[in-house]
RNA sequence: UCCCCGGUAGCUCAGCAGGUAGAGCGGGUGGCUGUUAACCACUUGGUCGCUGGUUCGAGUCCGGCCCGGGGAGCCA
């Protein structure tokens, strides 16, 4: 007899299958059990009935605990009844293992018991949702680079001495040496824009940063474009057409996911290019307008990106911040050189920074005294530099932070359960 | 690192005028042929975070510490 899954259950209306799972969840009326199976793919009721089993099995039914792990035998059959319009009749019943009284019950629970225990937690209705989703939205973000061009180029993520201060990376002892966790694959990524034309990494970074929001993890999931030849516009015009891209993926494969976490979709709707994109300049305004006292050359705070998110509908591309906030690696806007060639994508609802990126210093002589007035070591950039030697050209790119966007496409609150294990400041288990 | 809130049964919480601990859920037993977080009856269940103090008496008041949550700062 055939294992089937819970997911392709339609194609099996009429026939006996064996289902293999664990117990969701059970309720009992006399001479039936009706036993919640779920197999990952789904969850589907089976219904032991007495007069259909023998007796050994009927009474097993009774005595299966939450979690138990079970292999059903039974006959698919349609019922307008079922959420998913099948059940199965069951006439076989093998317990793999039983459960011990199981944690986690369909009731409610506070963060940290949850948090405590991630590992059982994932089982859970809402959580497959997320998961799932961010699975689409992975795949989405690959699927696009490849089918235009793009090479993955794979960053490594232990990094030599620090190139910006060490308190926010993460020391390790490679050898004797000091060597820490990477923060970024980018530095990497415009040595392979030079070697490939178009490329992009997608990897675990690493921040030591004492953050505790609703924004921040400790280890987190980016896609880093990096493109020769592309200035700032390009690169807009590619982030723009990536979160669409991802959005349209998710609203197609994972609809059903984003009920189940009662998403507003029609909100999801609306990502349509064009983005909205305004200056920091311009953004400084709105926000004054706001109420929000800033004056420019501000960085923007958690409020700030809050306010102006809520403000559009799409994400909003705000570009051309003062240098003096931004990285050493910036490109200064040759049309003014007060600010820098970068842009920050802000997605809409309140969710804040999900892309940040720009264009790149591409000048030796420029890039060599920008690493002099931050103060930094020039010997650690010595091949960082050999790129402005060795044919220079302009180039753009950005990393798309994962956690983010499955936070905004799914409407949590929180990152924390936008990835399977999160890495917290005070959280590293399970 | 700073500010705010919290820690009582396996879970979610109540208990505050200081007088010796309670509900719902879960677990267990029994009942019910159609349950959808099933329901009904009975039942089980506690180092009140730790520590010191005030008091005849502390879950309750005070100090210190630990842990968690929310937020800020920080945040290529």
């Amino acid at each position: 007899m055939e294992h089937v899954y819970v997911s392709d259950i339609a194609k099996y209306e009429g026939q006996e299958v064996i289902l293999k799972g664990w117990l969701y969840n059970k309720r009992s009326s006399g001479k039936l059990h009706f036993l919640q199976l779920r197999d990952g793919t789904g969850i589907i009721q089976c219904v032991v009935f007495k007069g259909d089993v023998p007796e050994e099995i009927f009474n097993l039914a009774d005595k299966i605990t939450q979690e138990s792990s079970i292999i059903i035998q039974g006959v698919v059959r349609a019922d307008k009844r079922s959420p998913i319009g099948y059940e199965i009749g069951v006439k076989g019943l093998k317990v793999v293992q039983m459960a011990e009284d199981y944690p986690i019950t369909p009731k409610e629970h506070g963060v940290a018991f949850l948090m405590e225990h991630r590992h059982l937690w994932l089982r859970s209705t809402r959580q497959h949702a997320i998961l799932r989703i961010r699975s689409e939205i992975i795949k989405a973000c690959r699927s696009y680079l490849d089918d235009n061009g793009f090479i993955l180029i794979d960053a490594p993520i232990f990094t030599p001495a620090a190139c910006e201060g060490t308190t926010t990376l993460f020391e390790t002892d490679y050898f004797g040496e000091k060597a820490y966790l990477t923060q970024s694959g980018q530095l990497y990524m415009e040595a392979a824009a030079m070697a490939f034309g178009r490329v992009y990494c997608f990897g675990p970074t690493f921040r030591a940063e004492k953050s505790k929001t609703r924004r921040h993890l400790t280890e987190f999931w980016m896609v880093e474009p990096e493109m020769a030849y592309y200035d700032l516009n390009d690169d807009m015009d590619l982030a723009e057409s990536l979160l669409e891209h991802i959005v349209k993926q998710v609203l197609k494969n994972k609809r059903r996911e984003l009920e189940t976490l009662e998403r507003d979709i029609s909100a999801l709707e609306k990502i349509e290019k064009p983005f909205p994109r305004i200056t920091y300049t311009e953004a400084i305004e709105i926000l004054n307008k706001k109420g929000m006292t800033m004056t420019w050359g501000d960085d923007f705070g958690g409020d700030e990106e809050t306010v102006l998110s809520k403000e559009f509908e799409k994400p909003v591309l705000v570009h051309r911040y003062p240098l003096q906030c931004k990285a050493f690696y910036m490109k200064a806007d040759p049309q003014d050189p007060r600010l820098a060639l970068c842009v920050d994508v802000l997605a809409p609802e309140g969710y804040g920074e999900i892309i940040g990126g720009g264009q790149r210093e591409d000048d030796l002589k420029t890039l060599e005294q920008k690493i002099r007035e931050h103060n930094l070591p020039m010997e650690a950039f010595k091949w960082y530099l050999d790129l402005r030697r060795y044919g220079s050209v302009p180039h753009a790119g950005f990393g798309l932070g994962i956690e983010r966007t499955v936070a905004w496409i799914c409407g949590l609150h929180h990152v924390r359960e936008t990835i399977p294990f999160p890495r917290l400041m005070e959280r590293i288990t399970p």
